[in-house]
RNA sequence: GGGCGAUUAGCUCAGUUGGUUAGAGCGCUUGCUUGACAUGCAAGAGGUCACAAGUUCGAGUCUUGUAUCGCCCA
């Protein structure tokens, strides 16, 4: 226990309890047969990685869910790690080569791969750092990096079972290539981007024909046509009957084109005459497959013309583009140009615009694996949230192609094929072992594939990989399946679809129960955060600036579910300041406690002592221990911290604290110990329900308000389970006391906007008189007078049944009575007219509407009953209402 | 071209199976050095719920269409 300063310290705090967390190992959990469970994956984040808003409210969600798992006494645990990030790990280390004038080419695979590795030792754990800061509860003990040994055994084991079950290939199809990466793509990885460019129309002359004969085809990359191995035309197309036969000629090279029919050619697009490109455009490759047609690639892989080209060889292909343009104007043979919008696909690493591109690679078979995936969505064994994922998934999963898994770099699992290149063997095959000889024919002459896997080959056995699979374990089997997942709509296909796909393959089961889906972090105007906007807002100096409670309140407060978000620096103000509101109301409750360490754990009320305020404020409680268990169970995690604040704020400092100033300062110790008692066991509770989502301030009250009675930490405290009616009861909580201080706020809150309408100044006291509603009101506010007079800043209150002002007063209706202001010097009786006369126009106009429905036979009949109910409860109400306003203005008179 | 989401106060957003009087935070106006808190307290202004039609006793909420913006897929 200690006490606390006027300002929080939150470096200080964080620091502290975050190394003694760790310390008393609350984040670790070791598999225990039978005990109830609950887990979670980290999404691993990019070896690279560093911090960002889109990593920190993916964190902060599920430090929430696992931290309210743990006070609910599951055994739980969250795997942190990181991925090996193939591509985007390469290019780092090569570009610090690049700054040493080197590239990957002058060191030996080896010696480029030591460099990797030390440059993940060095810097790889970046991010996991950051996310201690943010503090996220992950099992440190458990961190795994898809590069380690058993997570590389786990990748190369599933290779080769598909491998051995046919569902891994090599052929030879178009591709994603990166011409900067140097490396195949999967098609998830090229992302595509409408970009104004141009369509081309350019003539084929015919073969033996006059200069001016010809087809004249439309393409947007006119590069390409150094490929054309044929023209195409669809059959049904008249224009184009003639030429059924014919011979083209290649402008440029010269070579001749067949014109071939095919129904995949578009009348309508462009000339309705296509060049047939098969090495460097998937539809031209199908349809260069159907009619037999010789592919020719023009392209080196760095995106530079081959001897292929001609005349164009060593330029780059967007060069090439122009000079071939201009080439054919000179010609005569371009014969327009278009303005046409296409969509261009990038690579997802670097941006480089991605070429289409015949090439030898190792595919994956989907449609084998989809098919129990797309079962465990539509039988709900895995539910999305929000779950209109359901239909995106399913869309995804109905009409899934190969998965494209080699790519040309160093960095990665390497490919676990080998090849004979005996003479008249030429034996392929896949093994976990390191061969020495050619199983088939003995040679030792042979060679694993060069290329590595795709990084995402890896991610998809997460869930079972980072407990040991395939070795089968305590841990895989007590943890996995995991509970849920959380991660951003932009992975789904990348990761959620293939885990689910890897899991029900390898393991026979789904993955996770749950996916929470939740919105992308944006800048205030709505633009996505990123580096080269400059936009981006980073979580470490809003944790610097403010403290990382802040950053995590802000975040889910402010993250609907699902939805994006739009965050400004300005915005965390909002956790900021709710932090300070709860420090502030601990120091209040600590000035009256001194160093008495409160009891806590066994809630011990003097029925007879509980006042009505003491009774509402710990209904009020149960009612957000279960407006926070519904909000975290259904993924509205913006509610919930809602139901929080405004518990804590509304209900806790606004009113109770205020009414709890009376007793404090008074001289009734066992009221005093008793009102004590509320507090901190109000409090206590309400630090529970928050600490999820500010785990840093809710541990320091925790441990300086001397509430270790219930838990040494509140990591690892019980979380507040909802008490019944009937429970409440025997502590000596009364439903119509809870009731009764309801219609007391809001009888303050008319009093006050009395005062304010008569202009009233805070200092200013004036007295008032209520004429209760009913004789047993009027004893509950005789005997609570004193109560109110803060609130009113009023002298005096008297209750009197029968009270007639003897001159004008002002009034208001509440739902204790009618309330009488009474002024010094005289009451504008005109001004007090025109504002009851308000008043009596607007209950009128309510009157009107209530009773036109219940006028209408139609309502009385169709509506349930207990709306029925309501509206003539709230017609007698208005009625009352009514009479009495129009009272008050005749005793104006 | 197909699909999804959004459109509610000046701004950013909640609003759950249709049900009385549509809420919050920020901003704005007014007043307060209130014995926890000016990172605060009290009061206030501000809304034809994008538009149109329909279903219904009743629509911010359901249906259809239109417009604008954003995202995904081809």
């Amino acid at each position: 226990m200690s006490e606390l300063s006027k300002h929080i310290d939150a470096k200080a705090i964080e620091a502290k309890w975050y190394d003694w967390w760790k310390q008393q190992r609350y984040f670790h959990a070791e598999a225990e047969p039978g005990a109830k469970t609950y887990s979670i994956v980290i999404p691993p984040p990019n070896v690279t990685g560093i911090l960002h808003m889109g990593h920190a409210l993916n964190n902060t969600v599920q430090d929430v869910m696992i931290r309210r798992r743990r006070m609910q006494g599951f055994s739980t645990v969250w795997v942190p790690g990181t991925d090996h990030a193939g591509i985007a790990t390469q290019n780092v280390v090569e570009k610090d080569l690049k700054e040493e004038g080197k590239s990957r080419w002058d060191l030996s695979r080896e010696e480029f791969l030591e460099r990797v590795w030390a440059w993940k030792k060095e810097k790889g754990s970046t991010i996991l750092r950051q996310l201690e800061r943010l503090g996220a509860s992950c099992d440190w003990d458990r961190t795994r990096f898809t590069m380690d040994e058993g997570l590389s055994n786990a990748v190369a084991e599933v290779f080769v079972r598909l491998y051995e079950k046919k569902l891994v290939y090599r052929g030879e199809y178009i591709i994603n290539w990166c011409p900067r990466c140097c490396t195949a793509l999967s098609d998830e990885e090229s992302e595509h981007e409408d970009q104004a460019g141009h369509l081309w129309h350019i003539r084929y002359p015919l073969k033996g024909g006059r200069k001016r004969d010809g087809v004249v085809v439309a393409t947007t990359r006119p590069e390409t046509m150094l490929g054309d191995t044929a023209v195409a035309v669809n059959p049904r197309d008249e224009r184009y009957a003639k030429l059924k036969g014919q011979t083209l000629i290649l402008p440029i090279l010269g070579r001749e084109l067949p014109v071939i029919e095919d129904d995949f050619v578009d009348p309508q697009f462009g000339t309705g005459a296509v060049k047939v490109t098969p090495a460097h455009d998937p539809n031209d490759f199908e349809m260069g497959r159907r009619h037999e047609l010789p592919s020719v690639n023009v392209m080196t892989d760095t995106g530079e013309m081959n001897e292929q080209a001609g005349p164009y060889k060593g330029l780059d292909r967007f060069e090439c583009r122009k000079r071939i343009v201009e080439d054919l104007r000179e010609a005569g043979l371009l014969v327009k140009v278009e303005d046409h919008a296409h969509a261009v696909g990038r690579c997802y690493r670097c941006d480089t615009v991605v070429e289409p591109r015949l090439s030898l690679q190792w595919f994956v078979k989907m449609k084998p694996l989809a098919r129990p995936a797309i079962e465990a969505v539509k039988d709900g064994r895995i539910r999305f949230v929000p779950e209109r994922w359901n239909k995106v998934y399913l869309e995804w999963m109905e009409n899934i192609r190969d998965w494209c898994i080699r790519r040309q770099i160093w960095w990665g699992h390497r490919i676990p094929v080998f090849y004979c290149d005996a003479p008249e063997c030429g034996h392929q095959w896949a093994t976990k072992e390191t061969p020495e000889v050619c199983p088939k024919c003995g040679s030792d002459q042979i060679r694993q594939d060069p290329d590595v896997l795709d990084t995402w080959f890896s991610s998809w056995l997460w869930p079972f990989s980072v407990f040991g699979w395939p070795e089968d374990n305590e841990d895989l089997r007590t943890f996995y399946p995991t509970s849920d997942l959380v991660t951003a709509p932009d992975i789904i296909f990348f990761w959620v679809a293939r885990m689910i796909m890897a899991g029900l393959e390898f393991m026979g089961d789904v993955p996770f129960r749950r996916v929470y889906l939740h919105g992308t972090v944006r800048d205030d105007k709505g633009r996505k955060m990123s580096k080269s906007l400059g936009n981006s807002i980073d979580p470490i100096d809003i944790i610097e600036a403010f403290s990382a409670d802040a950053l995590r309140f802000s975040l889910i407060a402010l993250t609907a579910t699902g939805q994006d978000v739009y965050i400004s620096k300005e915005k965390f103000e909002l956790g900021r300041n709710f932090g300070t509101k709860i420090w502030n109301a601990a120091r209040f409750l600590q000035m009256f406690t001194g160093e008495q360490r409160p009891e806590v754990s066994h809630p011990q009320f003097n029925p007879a002592l509980l006042t009505a305020d003491d009774q509402h404020i710990l209904a009020r409680l149960q009612r957000t221990v279960t407006q926070c268990d519904e909000n975290i169970e259904r993924c509205r995690f913006n509610d919930y911290a809602k139901a929080v604040y405004d518990f804590f704020w509304h209900e806790f400092c606004d009113w109770y604290v205020e009414y709890a100033k009376l007793p404090l300062n008074g001289t009734d110790e066992a009221r005093k110990a008793e009102v004590l008692k509320v507090m901190h066991y109000v409090l206590s509770r309400a630090l529970c329900l928050l600490h999820p989502i500010m785990p840093f301030l809710t541990e320091e009250l925790w441990q300086s308000l001397g509430y270790t009675s219930l838990a040494e930490s509140v990591v690892v405290a019980p979380w507040p389970e909802p008490v019944e009616e009937e429970e409440l009861a025997g502590w000596g909580v009364q439903m119509p006391a809870v009731a009764y201080v309801d219609a007391k706020h809001a009888a303050i809150g008319l009093a006050r906007n009395l005062r304010a309408d008569y202009g009233l100044a805070p200092a200013q006291v004036a007295d008032f008189v209520l004429r209760p509603a009913d004789v047993e009101t009027g004893e509950q506010v005789r005997a609570d007078r004193a109560a109110y007079l803060p609130y009113l800043r009023a002298g005096k209150l008297e209750v009197e049944a029968d009270f007639t002002p003897a001159r004008p007063m002002p009034s208001v209706i509440t739902p204790l009575g009618t309330l009488f202001m009474s002024l010094e010097g005289h009451v504008d009786v005109e001004a007090e007219r025109r504002r009851l006369s308000e008043q009596l126009a607007k209950t009128e106009q309510d009157l009107d509407n209530v009773g036109k429905r219940l006028n209408h036979a139609d309502f009385l009949t169709r509506a349930p009953h207990d709306v029925v109910e309501q509206a003539r409860e709230r017609k007698l109400q208005l009625q009352e209402k009514r009479d009495k306003l129009v009272k008050l203005i005749e005793a104006l008179a």
